[in-house]
RNA sequence: CGGGGUGUAGCGCAGUUGGUAGCGCACCGCGUUUGGGACGCGGGGGUCGGCGGUUCAAGUCCGCCCACCCCGACCA
């Protein structure tokens, strides 16, 4: 390929935008099929087709089509810093979204939040051994002040655990302290090597909730309830079917006893964690002294636990809702989930159209409107744009539509023409109340369906290296970790979770061959 | 960190044998358009990644540096 970023602006802002810019058709092998095509139907290159409107088909480039719906849907941006995005508006509206179910739920099952500040010193780090080894590679450590350099460098927090740790040491005395549940909204910065807009950035935006309990039991309890927080987020808000379970020794937190995650399905088959939990056991409150004194006046460890999810899960909506016109928001999420879009063909319409949009747009006052009332672009430019955006529902009203006491519904799950039906314009509102709730559950069932057709219980390791190239293989594994570290060598998958849906008995571990008590969710991850 | 590649307008690119920088899109203005990605005319925008060298003259040739991208090893 060539050049494809520029030293400005976002180094892969260019490789973003457009793969070629279509421009140059003939210069781009991704658009020679399209260039012969158009040759064949005797049209000038350019002529017939505006390649570069389109977004790349996701079963040709999935990863090009990823990164362009992300900017072009003015979710993000690229920073001037390496790795580093800028959640546009329209991201950070779906975030907002996102970030009220959660602390909704977090409200209900008693947590609160609070701020901790952004510098740990780094010696902090060190004081739990699992935690320092899997966090010193992707640090930021800040070692000038000031002008001075500082006695301690101070990392820019990865993760709360040890500044938790610290502070949790000091306001816990007694049993009667107990639980402490707190959460976190804020950014952590890992260093990390190779980047994607909110799959894997720089710094990103998350929740860390940090609890400590006086024992191991409940500290196992929180664990799970707060993994199935997520879950009912996950499927009831974005629609997105997941599945729970135990993460493996390797890919376990750095520090934890036990982690959970749940795990969905990309549009490309491959397994996006896309939340975790875990419990720290006592590991951090040995680490930093977190003791209480119980009701018989003995010294105890706390048992604490932490658990995340992050604007990682935007990048999960976007894989695994969007189709090849672009993004698809699930209703209860989406920044906006009603676009009304007017249409006139001179002033007398256009003041006609617009008054009725008016009146329209006020009876659906509990919903999330926008009118688009740009002037200059015409409405079909529009509708692609809106539907590349991912807007649930759109209404088109014009004067046809007003002459007929109706209004044209265009359902995103459906895209194009097909999905618009004209609907009477009495009792409008609750007709729209209802298409998005149809939206909201055809959405989860075309996902969970997806899902289900990439997912194999293969007989033998050379079905399994098959069906992990493209979807999720639910396979006997004997949980020793040089058995996944083979299994990874050779397939590039990995263990995803053990989930807790099992089957009863044992069985052959797919691939060495032990005998297995329980059966993982094998996948290539993002 | 290893291997490969690239830096020219906001983006995509062209720039011949060295002769003082251009095209498309985007942007701005005006007009005609507007029910599935409109068109015409006019306009603004550049330390050619940086530093140094060769030369009467460097986007172009030479050297060094920087940045970024892609592929691998590591990751919410």
């Amino acid at each position: 390929m060539p050049r494809r970023h520029g030293p400005a602006q976002g180094p892969r802002a260019t490789h973003i935008v457009s793969h070629c810019g279509g421009r140059r058709p003939g210069t781009c092998p991704s658009h020679r099929t399209i260039v012969a095509l158009t040759r064949s139907l005797a049209i000038a290159p350019g002529e017939g087709i505006m390649s570069d409107e389109k977004l790349p088909a996701r079963q040709e480039d999935f990863n090009e089509w990823y990164n362009q719906i992300v900017v072009r849907a003015e979710l993000a941006d690229y920073a001037p810093v390496r790795g580093c995005m800028v959640v546009r508006p329209y991201g950070w509206a779906l975030w907002e979204n996102i970030t009220a179910a959660l602390d909704r739920r977090f409200k209900a099952t008693g947590h609160l939040n609070a701020g901790f500040p952004m510098f740990i010193p780094k010696s902090f780090l060190e004081r739990e051994k699992e935690h320092v080894e899997g966090f010193s590679p992707e640090l930021a450590v800040v070692t000038i002040g000031g002008g001075e350099v500082l006695e301690e460098p101070l990392v820019v927090r990865p993760t709360s655990e040890t500044i938790i740790g610290h502070m949790y040491a000091k306001w816990i005395k007694s049993y009667r302290d107990l639980p402490v549940l707190i959460n976190l909204w804020n950014s952590v910065v890992r260093w990390e090597k190779r980047t994607k807009l909110f799959l894997r950035t720089t710094e990103f935006y998350w929740q860390e909730g940090h609890t400590a309990h006086a024992t191991a039991d409940e500290a196992e309890a929180e664990t799970r309830r707060m993994l199935d927080v997520y879950v009912d987020f996950a499927v009831n808000d974005a629609a997105i079917p997941v599945i729970p379970g135990l993460k493996s020794q390797t890919e376990k937190f750095a520090g934890a006893q036990r982690s959970y995650s749940i795990e969905a399905m990309m549009g490309d088959g491959k397994a996006l964690q896309s939340g975790t939990s875990h419990n720290l056991g006592d590991n951090f409150a040995r680490a930093f002294n977190i003791q209480y004194l119980d009701a018989q006046n003995v010294l105890q460890f706390c048992s604490t636990t932490s658990w995340g999810l992050s604007t990682r899960f935007i990048g999960a909506i976007i894989m695994v809702h969007g189709d090849d016109t672009g993004l698809i928001l699930p209703p209860k999420l989406a920044p906006y989930q009603v676009v009304v879009v007017p249409i006139y063909k001179n002033d007398d319409e256009r003041s006609l159209v617009l008054g009725e949009v008016d009146r329209l747009a006020g009876e659906l006052g509990d919903l999330r409107v926008t009118i688009d009332r740009r002037e200059g672009l015409t409405p079909g430019f529009k509708f692609n744009e809106w539907e590349m955006r991912g807007v649930p529902l759109r209404l088109e009203l014009g004067p046809r539509d007003i002459a007929g006491q109706s209004v044209t519904l265009a359902r995103r799950d459906r895209p194009g023409k097909s999905g618009k039906t004209s609907v009477p314009r009495q009792g409008l509102a609750a007709h729209i109340g209802e298409a998005l709730a149809d939206i909201q559950a055809s959405l989860y069932d075309r996902a969970l369906e997806a899902r289900r057709a990439r997912t194999h219980e293969p007989k033998d390791f050379a079905e399994f290296a098959q069906v992990v190239e493209q979807g999720f293989a639910f396979s006997w594994w004997c949980g020793r970790s040089e058995c996944e570290a083979e299994i990874q060598e050779k397939t590039k998958a990995t263990t995803r979770c053990i989930p807790f849906d099992q089957p009863s008995g044992s069985g052959a571990c797919i691939h060495c061959g032990q005998t297995s008590q329980s059966k993982a969710i094998f996948a290539r991850a993002y």
